[in-house]
DNA sequence: TCTAATTTCGAAGGAGTGTTCGGTTTTCGG
DNA sequence: CCGAAAACCGAACACTCCTTCGAAATTAGA
């Protein structure tokens, strides 16, 4: 199984990058929509416009495609929260920030991200699937060293830390099941609201 | 497509019934650890025992399986609630009973409710899943009502109740992604703990 | 024990799937 | 404008899967 080859003309090369993130955002928006198995290579031949072996230039299987939509969202969003904590500031802003851009990231790529929790038995079990794992762990551990930080400091409390993370991944991951575009609350309002309940304010 | 025959001989309908349950237990156990798709006939027989045939006397098919696996999750949850509420209790005492009712409800079955979550895009988009989603529909009204009983009589505040609404719900939800049988904590406490969280105690 | 209802079997059918591959069209670089 | 690289096509293939069905085995009740 050959990797499809990426074009070593300078001026494809661009080409090819878009095309491949235009099929795995349609891919994600399908897959968010219909499920993985619900949808078939059919079904994205008629949304991307690509025949079955025009596609197959841009990915190296069906599966690749969800190894690449949990890229795109987990890898901006990991660097992003590197640079928050990076950043010297006090413990309960970093957590505003981090709970901002994570919301907004979330709510921007909603597909993205129904298909990551759809798939998450998966994503655990499978070894190909390291990887994302890891980055969601990573994710995990700035978010809950913020915590420690800010329960060392005394600027947060809590009756149970690890609870309180768990319950804040919780909130923020089930977001995309309700929120919609243009909806009441921006995602900036909605992380703010967060950052209230876990914060106890 | 005709249903399969429940007997009708007295002695054999406690069976049946019992087999049936058997079955669904066991397909949700393998649909959470494998998925939905990812799970076949194949594996659900050698898992019950039962040859193709024979699964297919107490199934309409895979998919009934499915809604079988969602009944049997909300229907008991869903009956509990409404006796909670029925109980004349101050608001925030029913909202800990039904928080913790709730969260038990999910830690016992979490395999059903990680099914249930896998599978939430096609139960929110096709026809034949209307009971389950007027169920669910139900129960989340059943904590508004008691979110906003508790908002009029100022025993609870909330910034915005629908986002509280919302993050409890994400919280539970999440739950079984990460609850283990014997873990640290028991679903009572979870659910302590995320009462105080949501009601900023 | 006899029989009719019930349970179970397992091979066969039929539809749908992901992927491959040879050939054609389009595109860039010189 | 030419030639090679890249992009694309779509029919064919190999598979897996769910479901059906007629027959065999088991059971309950008289």
């Amino acid at each position: 199984m050959p990797l499809p080859s990426p074009p070593t003309r300078p001026a494809l090369r661009a080409r090819y990058e878009g095309r491949r993130r235009e099929v795995i955002d349609t891919a994600a928006r399908l897959f968010a929509e219909r499920g993985y198995d619900g949808t078939s290579i059919s079904d994205l031949t008629s949304a991307t416009g690509l025949a079955a072996g025009g596609l197959y230039h841009y990915i190296e299987g069906k599966d690749d495609l969800l190894i690449a939509i949990c890229d795109e969202l987990l890898e901006p969003l990991l660097e992003r929260a590197r640079e928050i904590v990076a950043a010297e500031a006090a413990p309960v802003t970093q957590l505003r920030e981090l709970v901002t851009a994570w919301v907004e990231h979330v709510v921007a790529h909603r597909h993205h991200m129904l298909v990551f929790t759809q798939e998450r038995q998966a994503i655990e079990r499978q070894a190909r699937w390291r990887r994302v794992r890891s980055q969601r762990k990573a994710f995990e551990k700035i978010l809950d060293d913020v915590l420690a930080r800010g329960e060392a400091d005394r600027s947060m409390t809590f009756a149970d830390r690890r609870l309180s993370l768990l319950a804040l991944l919780g909130m923020v991951n089930y977001t995309p099941q309700w929120v919609r575009p243009g909806g009441r609350l921006s995602a900036a309002e909605i992380a703010d609201g967060y950052c209230a309940i876990v914060l106890g304010a």
